[in-house]
RNA sequence: GGGCCGUUAGCUCAGCUGGUAGAGCAUCGGACUUUUAAUCCGCUGGUCGUAGGUUCGAACCCUACACGGCCCA
């Protein structure tokens, strides 16, 4: 990023580039009518590929279809007295044909004066050039907007990481690739919201900001309401919430929506990120996780036409059935030299930690130790599409314990290519047991956890009133649509990913 | 927070052992009525991220800082 061309308006422009573009806006305004808005286009460019794309070059001659088209000017190629442009609008590009004598006087001296980046607004018919590409041949051309800062160039385009995030607007002008994943990102959310209202859920709101910031562990962010003169949090999950609809009697809810950890930023984690999170009554873990593969693998299909998925060279198999295990089970695969007797002594998972170079707390249990060490060696080899079960107790404060083993609860998650995809439980829904798990996360916030949960008296009032036997989940939105773009960092699916603030912006 | 790497023209990038900076594309001027990374001819364009230091001399070596990338916590 060059740090100069200062953002003082009346001192920029030391650029020669661009000097010369505002020359000719002055010019432009200087002989009135510059910046337009009463140009109306009819025909988008990928309307006509597919209306005409498969005419023949006679067909289209003998019907002249006249079509209005408008974009931004991406390709100008000056030929004397014929000139070809391509125009790219919203669905695509198309190419135009301009030829100095179907143009009203003087208007192909203008023409040859507007530059690639400019928007322009074009009338014409539909034709096929020589080579067979489907073309507009104009009959008349405006300039709708002056462009002022030149665009990166035709061949390499944008590939600066930091003006790709920074300036995302010149990345979708200028990279199909990244136009390509934020449009695969809407269709995502799209089928996925179809998938959920086809099978009867509620889509509902729920508070972004929180008095009390709950349903997971991380650290909030913090903001003022001056009015009511009291701290709010920005949520971390809506969990909390939506159980409460589902006391509330809306059995099937779910939402789409920003959850907000104050946390580092990687290729992982963005400070804001999407959450899909749902609740039905009368289903368990079991359920949701039979309910996950089927979305996941109907998602694929509508949005990729494929449950072969290929993320970052690795193939991603969605198409048969997701291996399931409990943590447990998974650890001890992974970890060959450790014992299930060894699992369940504390003293020798913190022995076993220390040698991972994990920094081991006081105060964390066998279950905490658990999870820490799948984390350290187990999570990021499963790149198969894969459940973890039974996550332990002491780190599940809002899942059902099984009731073979009230050690572990009805809890999974989804790691797909070594990423957690999704988590979800059946839920706790015994009121008093749940405030002894907010009880116990207090005494660890206490303890020095800032991840640890508060206890939030209204939701277990709403308990009180009673929960049906009920199961939720997230999945998180951000990371499968990496993995279905195949993008390696978060910021590639995130229109505006965080980035630190620069000191002069241009 | 730690480690490694990067920052040079509008964009994409070279730049050797330290000797005051180059290409392609774009721009600008010229030629050209079917091109598509158009072509051909000619000309421009730089406080080498910032600030110090070493040196006769720094894009290059050293230090700090800023921003970014990757990995780790």
């Amino acid at each position: 990023m060059s740090n100069r061309n200062r953002a003082d308006p009346t001192q920029q422009d030391q650029n020669k580039l661009i000097a010369q573009r505002r020359e000719k806006l002055a010019q432009w305004r200087a002989s009135g009518g510059a910046f337009p808005n009463d140009f109306r286009r009819d025909s988008l460019a990928a309307e006509l590929h597919g209306r005409f794309g498969e005419r023949t070059a006679q067909e289209l001659e003998e019907t002249a279809v006249p079509v209005k088209v408008a974009g931004r000017m991406v390709g100008k190629r000056v030929m004397g007295k014929a000139s070809f442009a391509h125009i790219q609008d919203m669905s695509g590009r198309i190419q135009l044909f301009l030829s100095r004598d179907d143009l009203p006087p003087e208007r192909y001296q203008q023409f040859k004066g507007w530059d690639v980046g400019d928007i322009i607004g074009a009338e014409g018919h539909v034709y096929k050039t020589q080579t067979g590409e489907l073309s507009v041949k104009i009959s008349d051309i405006r300039l709708l907007t002056k462009s002022l800062r030149p665009l990166p160039e035709k061949y390499h385009g944008l590939a600066d990481l930091e003006a790709r995030y920074r300036q995302r607007y010149v990345d979708l002008i200028v990279n199909e690739s990244a136009r390509h994943t934020f449009i695969l990102r809407s269709r995502i959310i799209e089928c996925l919201r179809a998938a959920f209202n086809a099978r009867g859920f509620l889509e509902v709101e729920t508070p972004m900001m929180q008095p009390i910031p709950g349903g997971a562990a991380a650290r909030p962010f913090i903001t003022h309401h001056n009015a009511l003169d009291a701290n709010l949090y920005l949520r971390i999950a809506p969990e909390l919430y939506l159980k409460r609809l589902v006391v509330g009697g809306f059995e099937k809810v779910y939402e789409i929506n920003r959850n907000f950890r104050n946390e580092g930023v990687s290729t992982r984690h963005n400070p804001e990120f999407t959450m899909l999170e749902f609740y039905q009554a009368y289903a368990d873990y079991h359920d949701l996780m039979n309910m996950t593969e089927e979305l996941l693998r109907h998602l694929a299909m509508e949005v990729l036409g494929t449950d072969q998925l290929c993320y970052q060279g690795e193939p991603i198999d969605l198409g048969t059935p997701f291996a399931r295990r409990s943590v447990r089970e998974a650890i001890l695969e992974h970890n060959p030299r450790l014992s299930a007797a060894e699992l369940d002594d504390r003293e020798a998972l913190c022995g076993v930690a220390r040698e991972l170079d994990i920094d081991v707390r006081p105060h964390w249990g066998l279950g905490k130790l658990q999870l820490e060490i799948f984390e350290k060696t187990t999570e990021h080899r499963l790149r198969e599409p894969t459940f973890i079960t039974e996550y332990p107790r002491d780190v599940s404060p809002l899942a059902r314990p099984k009731d073979a083993n009230p050690l572990v609860t009805e809890r999974f998650e989804l790691i797909i290519a070594g990423r957690e995809i999704a988590n979800g439980f059946s839920e706790l829904n015994d009121a008093d047991e749940q405030a002894q798990r907010f009880r116990e996360q207090v005494a660890e916030k206490e303890a020095g956890d800032e991840e640890a949960m508060f206890y939030d008296a209204d939701f277990i009032r709403a308990l009180e009133y009673g929960l049906p036997p009920t199961a939720g989940e997230g999945i998180g939105i951000d990371r499968l649509v990496m993995l279905f773009t195949d993008a390696p960092s978060i910021r590639d699916v995130l229109l505006f990913p965080a980035m630190r603030a620069q000191a002069e912006p241009e």
